[in-house]
DNA sequence: TACCTTTACTAACACCGTTAGGTAAACTTG
DNA sequence: CAAGTTTACCTAACGGTGTTAGTAAAGGTA
């Protein structure tokens, strides 16, 4: 009886068409101009098709992002196999991080709303929280000997995050508007060093 | 004769009745859903005369963008005359950032493009630079005795205006999604303090 | 008064997300 | 195999968007 498995990989697979032609068009033509009708003619069905694999365009943007956080997360997964040092894993991070938004700038600007509403703002805190986790866990490593306050420890995970996504977000969406040819991977690869060394 | 300064008049007065309107409109339903349509209605005249004095839409948000550059712009002077020590006024810079932010959420993300795309990129660069001009001008009143070098200093000043940025961002977009009650104005204060010390 | 410029309008175009309703094919069951 | 049911898919529409062409009226000028 495959007939029934059949089906389920056949609408399995229009679901997988679907998300990955909108992640086409978005890296294309950008999200503001993804429609759904300019979607279903891609896939060569009628827009009400797409409704009946997802609930509206905003649970196909909640997909990608979704594909994204999980895009970034297996990378720092590697780096955590890879660095044993926290101070080597924290840079990998940070690299990974920053390469991962320039070269993935579609995914980076729906999962941290650059130029686009969010999508599942509230529905998204695990996968939100991954990066924020993977340097925690080095930043920990680095400051044990410290006995640092639980405090002081959080306040500088956040503070190391911050000025990795200020730094991309500044450049991702007002580059052009920026009268400073230094504002480049150098700028975070400094901040960074320096990070680290007053940690 | 002045039936030709009248008519100007009228003119400018449309111009920012537009305006305020439409600031208006946002700060009541938020970006999204601000229309040409919506702002016709509140101005009680019909579509086609905004287009009279608006090339489009964008325009408009344009306009709008560059009253938030001009209110935070007022701000950062005031500290500027306030607080003679550069440390001083740099924590006085970064709390009228961090304020400003979240006194005027609307303003703040349509100049950084949070959650919606940002407008006249490219066209902005005086305004745009103008935080990074006040801090850079605090730090190097803080760092002159230390002899740092141009780039160490610049890089600085990017560090500190990134990790504001980036901490307003997180927390302005993806708030609900931050398993973590912390992360709020003593993760900046603690964080500048911190960035202050190491300069 | 005749003319011209400005002002404002209606109505349309081409999109958008979303959905109601219908048809024809595919499958299930007797 | 025939009848009934479910599924897949479509057309067509609703109400919304930004934008613009064409037109009528009002105001000022000669």
């Amino acid at each position: 009886m495959g007939i029934l498995e059949r089906r389920i990989r056949q609408k399995e697979n229009m679901r997988t068409n679907i998300l990955s032609v909108a992640l086409q068009l978005v890296k294309d033509e950008g999200w503001q101009s993804l429609s759904i009708r300019k979607i279903a003619d891609a896939i060569e069905y009628s827009v009400p098709v797409i409704y009946d694999h997802f609930e509206n365009k905003e649970a196909i943007l909640f997909e990608l992002s979704l594909d994204g956080f999980r895009l970034l997360e297996r990378t720092l997964e590697k780096n955590k196999k890879k660095y044993p040092d926290p101070t080597d894993r924290l840079r990998a991070h940070a690299e990974s991080y920053w390469s991962f938004a320039f070269k993935n700038p579609e995914y980076y600007q729906l999962m941290y709303g650059l130029g686009m509403p969010c999508s599942g703002v509230g529905k998204i805190k695990p996968e939100f929280n991954c990066f924020r986790n993977f340097i925690g866990e080095a930043i920990e490593g680095i400051v044990k000997e410290k006995k640092s306050s639980d405090d002081e420890t959080c306040f500088k995970i956040y503070a190391f995050w911050s000025v990795l996504h200020g730094l991309i977000s500044i450049v991702m969406m007002r580059c052009s508007d920026i009268d400073d040819s230094t504002m480049n991977k150098k700028i975070m690869d400094d901040t960074v060093e320096a990070f680290i060394k007053n940690l």
